[in-house]
DNA sequence: ACCTCAAGTATTAAATAATAATACATACAA
DNA sequence: TTGTATGTATTATTATTTAATACTTGAGGT
């Protein structure tokens, strides 16, 4: 796949970005070999691409294993990233402000190709590690939040993202018929909200409103989670749709 | 600086990572002729190497002002950092565990280098910016963390720390006396803590305890961040000491 | 203790792919 | 409009990466 038609393309620095892309949640510490199996790149390739990424402090080597690791610098990035994203530190201090208040896990998911990817999170309970760590990607049409941003945009690229964006049966009870995953987008368009239940994780209610820009359209959603062990939607709805609201009504999309 | 006498390293991806590495708090968005100065990379080279970024959806380009920004793809990076590092996943329930219980501001931070980074941040107040998200590295030598994770080690690391390591004079009260941070490293070795106050900010005290590895050694502290308007250094300890060790106690080094 | 094999490391000739120089285009201001 | 700065495109040259291969190390099995 070494790609383009594009003189200006530089397909080291590509390579080097795919070491770096072969990590992943279920991928923590690989050696030389796993990168050229995960990669698919030449064994020398890696060879060079990795002691280049080790020499600039960007992969971790544990001495007795071989194996690299994620170095801190990728945290770094994401401090980096924070900084540079507007929303974030508008969003930052009311996220806190709800947390505070309701004791409940608050989110700031954004709207990411056909993924939403959560870039600020603020747990509240124990909770699976995935749910509580920023940087997770899921599919947009599987979650509140992402449903909620879609709400803002046109019928015809509802539609569009309806047919052909992904969706993940994560669940048993994850709703993969796109039918009515557009009556869910629709409702929430009328509502201003969205509200789903056991789409992720079973037991876990999701409550989302939209952060619109001028333009109305949304890149930003904030999202809640709470156990449906203890309440219904209906009560979800009741007992916070309004501080959410509150909330994404203080952040500038 | 194009370095090394090394014919494994691959000098074009160190330079796509400089383009990377180019963003910061105070550089949030940089343009061609921005990253040029900033990397002291030709004109050309910062192209290729930006267009390359940006086709691989590491830098987001705003068409109207033709900027680079970081992409969510570094956030992506961070959520398989922490995937890859077993103390974070050891280390977040408990966290979570104390904001909860005590709702107070509290951090994971990680010896990196000369400095500490925080890696898992749990802000219960309205804060800094800078003070509530992962990723900022700070001088191990000015913060709390970082002496008490130095405080593990041989009195020889510690004078050498002591006498090389950086210090910042981020307030008008920060220690920046080597001897006296010394004594204060000393001091968290007999109590099995540190607590500073007015180093990184005015008005707030900073208490952390180590996370000991199997030889005794720490790199992983945890710390407790309190407003100094109501309270003093001794009734921090008093209150907060005891929850923060047990929360310590409760993670795998 | 020895052997085997897989995994990591080192070396090189060959040529691809990146470079640097320069020319062109566009946007913004004077 | 003209001028200047910034971004974009093109190309010959060659430095750099490549890919192939040989060497080294270490873990597991017998």
């Amino acid at each position: 796949m070494e790609k383009k038609q594009d003189n200006l393309y530089v397909s080291t620095l590509a390579r080097g970005l795919k070491i770096l892309r072969a990590f992943d949640e279920s991928h923590v510490s690989l050696s030389l070999t796993d990168l050229v199996s995960r990669t698919g790149l030449e064994k020398s390739a890696v060879q060079r691409m990795a002691h280049t990424l080790h020499l600039e402090g960007m992969l971790e080597r544990d001495p007795n294993t071989r194996r690299f690791r994620p170095s801190h610098a990728w945290l770094q990035l994401a401090y980096a990233y924070y900084w540079s994203d507007p929303v974030i530190a508008s969003a930052l201090p009311k996220l806190i402000e709800f947390s505070h208040a309701n004791g409940e896990t608050i989110n700031l998911a954004q709207l990411s190709g056909d993924h939403i990817i959560y870039s600020l999170r603020l747990p509240n309970h124990r909770t699976h590690f995935a749910s509580s760590i920023v940087g997770r990607r899921l599919p947009a049409l599987n979650t509140a939040a992402g449903r909620v941003m879609l709400s803002t945009r046109s019928d015809d690229e509802i539609a569009e993202a309806c047919a052909n964006w992904p969706v993940l049966q994560q669940t048993p009870k994850t709703l993969t018929d796109r039918a009515e995953i557009a009556n869910s987008i629709r409702a929430a368009r009328q509502d201003g909200f969205c509200i789903t239940r056991d789409q992720m994780l079973l037991n876990e209610i999701s409550l989302s409103a939209p952060v619109k820009g001028t333009d109305g359209i949304a890149h930003t959603a904030v999202q809640i989670s709470i156990s449906a062990i203890a309440v219904n939607e209906d009560e979800v709805v009741e007992k916070f749709l309004r501080p959410l609201l509150d909330t994404t009504a203080g952040i500038l999309g």
